[in-house]
DNA sequence: GACAGATTAGAACGCTTGTTCTAATTAATA
DNA sequence: TATTAATTAGAACAAGCGTTCTAATCTGTC
């Protein structure tokens, strides 16, 4: 009867890292089951037995990299609740790198987020609210604050709170797209000091951004 | 004897039209012939007649789509010899925004650029190397001038200059992206006013990121 | 060992893909 | 007008796709 044991080293844990890889590295539409069951050593049913469908697959590996990432790299890295503003967004970008450079399991969770940008399944709509939303909100908050910080005067628009968070996000994310064109493998992972200290300099990039357009603020 | 003539308002051009709203949207690899063909009032064999191969279609969109957008919006503005970088460094990133986030004909450039990075189709390291390479060269330059003019004393290394290459790239292909993600239809163009607006505060963000970079390095 | 349910293997199906092929149509020249 | 080449239309083809189906195998319980 205990047939959840499966989940933790079957053909079901298989079948969602080997989609993992595939989804990441093609997107949704050119990924072929076939190429997910021949990776996972399972057979084309039992994608179908287990998930139902491609769709309900896709779900599922979502769903499944999004929990190990936040968990092995939470977007609050261990920082109490007194944590300045500063700290706490030197901590999410750091994360939000380590997440998506580094190698194993965990890293083609961001791949994926990037793959579905450019090529939307629709499905992601539905699944990635949950994850990005949060994460999208936090980030606000933080450059809220940073905003105010540096003009306590000027009051920061809605407008200007975006555009500094998409800068934060996008100069991640690019990390990513650069280096997956660069280079062809995708294995290639970097090492850990590097990726924290690439994210250093983003954090300074940002900071310094962020108090510039903040001082522009008519007050 | 003038079949060129065709070139300028035959299926050729529509075909070309056609496949580049397709292969925006879609990528390469999950944009259909038929579709194309569809939307250019074509017959399927058109494609082949013309381009070949679905492949030399791509490449032809990938030529045409550049020499529009480079035409309309170039890396210099009309800007002398004797700019500072601070200004090209603006123009620079007001060009790319123009180029991707407008609408009509060279909108899709970009799109086929950010659809390219993160599902490489092979055909894009052999096609966009003599479009990307240029630009790349052209905005390392100008962050080289930028981090040496805020820091005389300090020599900026390879990799910094890079990394802050890569956020101002990364800042303006993220708005891309993320309008591409919130708004599903792919028409829905700005206005040029808002754009450079938006151009205006990345400017500001990515100035003052590179000057705080620059006095970070040990001198 | 025998039974019942869970799981897998692998062929089969219907559909879509890119490409090719032949006939029809158009355009230009003499 | 006759002829020749350029272009198009649309059916046809092989390959690959996701999915489904049935028989085989495994797993745990009596």
């Amino acid at each position: 009867m205990k047939t959840q044991t499966a989940w933790d080293d079957g053909t079901k844990k298989r079948l969602i890292e080997a989609a993992g890889e595939v989804f990441a590295q093609s997107g949704y539409r050119s990924a072929t089951v076939r190429e997910i069951c021949k990776r996972a050593n399972a057979s084309v049913s039992a994608v179908n037995y287990h998930f139902k469908d491609k769709e309900g697959l896709y779900s599922a590996v979502f769903e499944y990299a999004h929990r190990l990432a936040t968990e092995k790299y939470p977007h609050d890295w261990g920082l109490g609740p007194g944590a300045t503003p500063e700290e706490r967004l030197r901590v999410f970008i750091r994360s939000l790198l380590l997440r998506g450079l580094g190698g194993g399991f965990p890293a083609w969770h961001e791949k994926l987020v990037t793959a579905e940008i450019s090529d939307p399944s629709g499905i992601f709509s539905k699944v990635a609210e949950s994850s990005i939303r949060p994460m999208h909100g936090l980030l606000e908050e933080i450059v809220r604050e940073l905003l105010k910080k540096n003009n306590p005067f000027g009051e920061a628009d809605d407008e200007t709170i975006r555009i500094c968070s998409m800068n934060v996000v996008g100069q991640c994310i690019f990390q990513h797209h650069a280096r997956q064109l660069m280079v062809f493998e995708i294995s290639k992972n970097m090492k850990p000091e590097e990726i924290v200290a690439i994210s250093e300099k983003i954090f300074r990039f940002s900071i310094a951004g962020i108090r510039a357009i903040a001082s522009d603020t008519h007050c």
